[in-house]
DNA sequence: ATTCAAATTAGACAGAGTCCAATTCCTATC
DNA sequence: GATAGGAATTGGACTCTGTCTAATTTGAAT
């Protein structure tokens, strides 16, 4: 969907259009997840920073995506119950959740089109969609 | 769905329809579940299971829910990052999450549509899909 | 009564995420 | 360059959900 090659100076430019003060530890965070465009668990994302040498804690590593939550740069992904994943992907889309080896596969919400949800209660608006389908390889048991 | 009135008696049928020994404490557990036909999370069924005088451990609760969840008498409803909710409709159904409150409704799934899923990846099969649509209340922001 | 497997249990443990007070980093101003 | 002040970062303690384990209890069959 993004056809940029991101590199830390257009990452910086990114987090400003959000209203984030670009500093290295969030550039160094941005940059883990758009780089790879795939979904990563704080701790993966942590991993992957102080791969090299020690760049950041862990309460900025939460501090900091959860304000990339805030400002609508990132999107969490909520299928596992024992982690939250992160999103680079803001653009509408849904996703398919391998339950046995965690692997998160995008599907592009253009093509796929959702009728006959009941209106909602009254007092509350839609914050978004989620759409999961849950798959695990063939022939294996255990519900 | 099912216009049953739940006893302890017809839940031990139930528990033993599924392939469950119906013990005292799993018996409790159920109808903490299905007389409330709501989404509890295992503390708030631990809560209510011991409410009175001590009835079980946080270890059965945990043992009891994940053997519900094998033998499909209850499924899991993930939607809130930091805890599971347990869910005793295991009709095709999809949900609302209040984001704010945490409340959960249900949506039935007969009157939804949904169309162009693409195909799903070689050697894996559809478990099941969820629809979540969160909202929250009018008028607050925070992302 | 005895046996034996199944179920339950307390409590230790593990991992994700939060909190807080202390430090460090920037930037503006002199 | 020094200094001040707010924003950002940090280590580490802490909380909470959920798991594990070894010991005990239960209950059905003999």
């Amino acid at each position: 969907m993004n056809p940029v090659h991101f590199t830390r100076d257009n990452l910086a430019d990114k987090l400003r259009l959000h209203g984030i003060n670009p500093t290295h530890q969030r550039i160094e965070i941005a940059y883990a997840l758009f780089s790879r465009q795939s979904h990563l668990s704080a701790d993966q994302v942590m991993a992957i920073v102080n791969e090299k040498h020690s760049e950041t804690s862990k309460a900025t590593v939460y501090n900091t995506l959860n304000l990339f939550r805030q400002k609508n740069l990132v999107r969490e992904v909520i299928v596992d119950p024992s982690k939250v994943f992160y999103d680079p992907n803001t653009e509408p889309h849904y996703h398919i959740y391998n339950v046995e080896t965690g692997e998160l596969t995008d599907i592009d919400a253009s093509q796929v089109h959702i009728s006959g949800l009941p209106d909602l209660p009254g007092g509350v608006v839609c914050e978004g969609m989620d759409v999961i389908v849950r798959v695990r390889s063939t022939d294996t048991s255990d519900g």
